[in-house]
DNA sequence: GATGAATGAGTGTTCATTCAT
DNA sequence: TATGAATGAACACTCATTCAT
């Protein structure tokens, strides 16, 4: 928010995804990333108190806006579950194309720090599902979804695929056009592979 | 005593799986899997010349394994491609219920791996995922499998799906029956979420 | 603090001198090297970016000073060769007895840096053989000194002459005074060991 | 001695010295020293109780020998002093012609083995230099030698001048015919560099 | 706040030495 | 004796973090 020195905490942030979506989150210096974010080495320690607190401070940010983003789709009513889950799958794309590095440290780092119960990152993250699951939960209940599919797994399902899908667009975007993969998803979600005679 | 008992070089092999699933390939200690496998710190390096070494002989194995198992499959013609897909899933599943560690270091380490081009990874990946397109392309051809999805999107999306699956059931197997995920994830694989009306 | 007071990089050769004369290059230690300098171990690699280069550092410096001095001693025209072959000798003793440590690095290690043909030893040190040599060749055109005596074979003798006596001087100053050490080998680098009846 | 196993012994000090004088001791790894002689890097420990133990020996061998030959010189009646001092000279050539790598190994380790004190280097050396005296000494009794010179100086002088001339030869043995070697040093030795009009 | 030189704990790797066979 | 796999102590080097300026 403060002008003056958000510029350098976000400089700094920024620097960073843009470092651990090069190098992986071990091999990033600080030193590094102090560099790209055009500050002093020790600048970095002003804003953050470690380069772990760095990383955490990305997925929190990035957590905590796509629910956000997330929460505000599911309240409204005009929506049927099946827009709603359209829409899930925009809000991480919009996310991601905005900032592709973001989508390959999100893609390469978050199991670790999940697993190692650092920071706040499964909790956030969970809570993203969670609201994923309430489409999932209204499209049940609804009988427009599936109900022989455990919602949980879907959720997880969906998410998987969809990460995997960012990472190599975020590598190599050229290739896949998001567009496109945007599309297959969507549809692969809802009707998978087979061919349905209706 | 004899060379080609391989015991420890196996013993290595399996205590590093253990331990970078735990803990994270780069927060793994070569002292630590030593230990693990019983052997002296030194005698890690009879077998791997370097601690990347270890993990890329694991993703060697892994992958030549599994594209073997696959390729057995793909050449069977007494299967149409629907059960070939379910066979993908099967193989994948099967190796690491074995192994639940591996799993771990297989969806927290490969990204990386494959992105700093280490060694085979990449290559031995993508000889398994082009595998699991044959399978795709012929139901597409015998009009089994939709056309207008995107195939090489396609076998992406359900490798990360099942790689998302996988990892959440190897760190807690007891709240995920496998074989309620492997259902599910054929089931979703091939009809998605929606409740097709036939 | 900045980077130009070079004090730290001074001590830290310096040290590095006086360690690698008592204990010999390969068994000093860099963290011995940092405690002499007063520094932390991490240090050292700010200034200098391996062990190996410290010694380089040493030899470069060493040559390039020699060198120096012996090129003025050679463009004076007012001294005869004779006058300059004592020159050499000076310059050389000089040198050493400012410091006696450097005397025993250069004795004990010169000889396997220019063999492993590291840095550029053998380079420097053949700039200032050199120039002996031109010494040596003026005096044979003024028919000064022994046409009978290869002129490269002298050099590298009385070089290793020097070498030797620099050696034991340096190890044990007070059973050799050097100025004893200086007039003799002046004299016997000359006249050899007999006695010359005119 | 003994056929079978002395074979064996001495197969591993030749190998040691070859190796030493291609890497340095401290670079030479006991495996490769093994390899060349052909034999097990356990057996290596058969013969010598540690990496030390075999340069050691090296040097007590080198030493023993030319002190006993040295010795039988002294020993002689017929011979004048000067006819004497060349012998000091072919001694030691005549050892290093049949072995260059051993005047590698001589010349670039010994001076850190006697200056460590390590094993009986600086004892059985200063044997050798204190023969090498005794001839001197009788060339001054009998007014043949410069009184003038300090004669422990002249015969460090002299060793070290012809340590760095076998240096150069045993590297480039082409370059540098031994017979010129010879001859020169032993003029320069007796008269220095300069013309004495008789 | 901002800097970047300084710190020193931490770790992959080597290799002399041992020892079971 | 002979082997060579196994050992584990040792050390160069890195880099997150601190702190004097």
């Amino acid at each position: 928010m403060r002008k003056k020195e958000g510029n350098k905490e976000t400089a700094i942030l920024e620097a960073a995804v843009k470092v651990f979506a090069e190098k992986g989150y071990h091999q990033s210096k600080i030193s590094k990333i102090a560099e790209v974010a055009g500050v002093a080495t020790g600048s970095v320690y002003l804003y953050y108190k470690s380069k772990e607190d760095i990383i955490l401070k990305i997925f929190d940010q990035l957590w905590s806006k796509l629910s956000q983003e997330l929460e505000q789709t599911i309240q409204r009513t005009d929506l049927d579950p099946v827009t709603k889950l359209d829409a899930i799958i925009d809000i991480l794309f919009d996310s991601f194309t905005v900032n592709p590095a973001l989508a390959i440290v999100f893609v390469n780092e978050q199991n670790q720090l999940m697993q190692q119960e650092k920071g706040n990152v499964a909790k956030l993250y969970k809570g993203f599902l969670d609201l994923s699951e309430k489409i999932l939960r209204e499209g049940v209940d609804k009988k427009i979804f599936n109900t022989n599919i455990d919602i949980i797994l879907y959720r997880d399902f969906i998410t998987g695929g969809l990460r995997a899908l960012l990472h190599e667009w975020a590598r190599r975007p050229e290739e896949f056009p998001l567009d496109q993969i945007r599309k297959n998803v969507k549809y692969i979600a809802k009707n998978g592979i087979l061919i349905h005679h209706t």
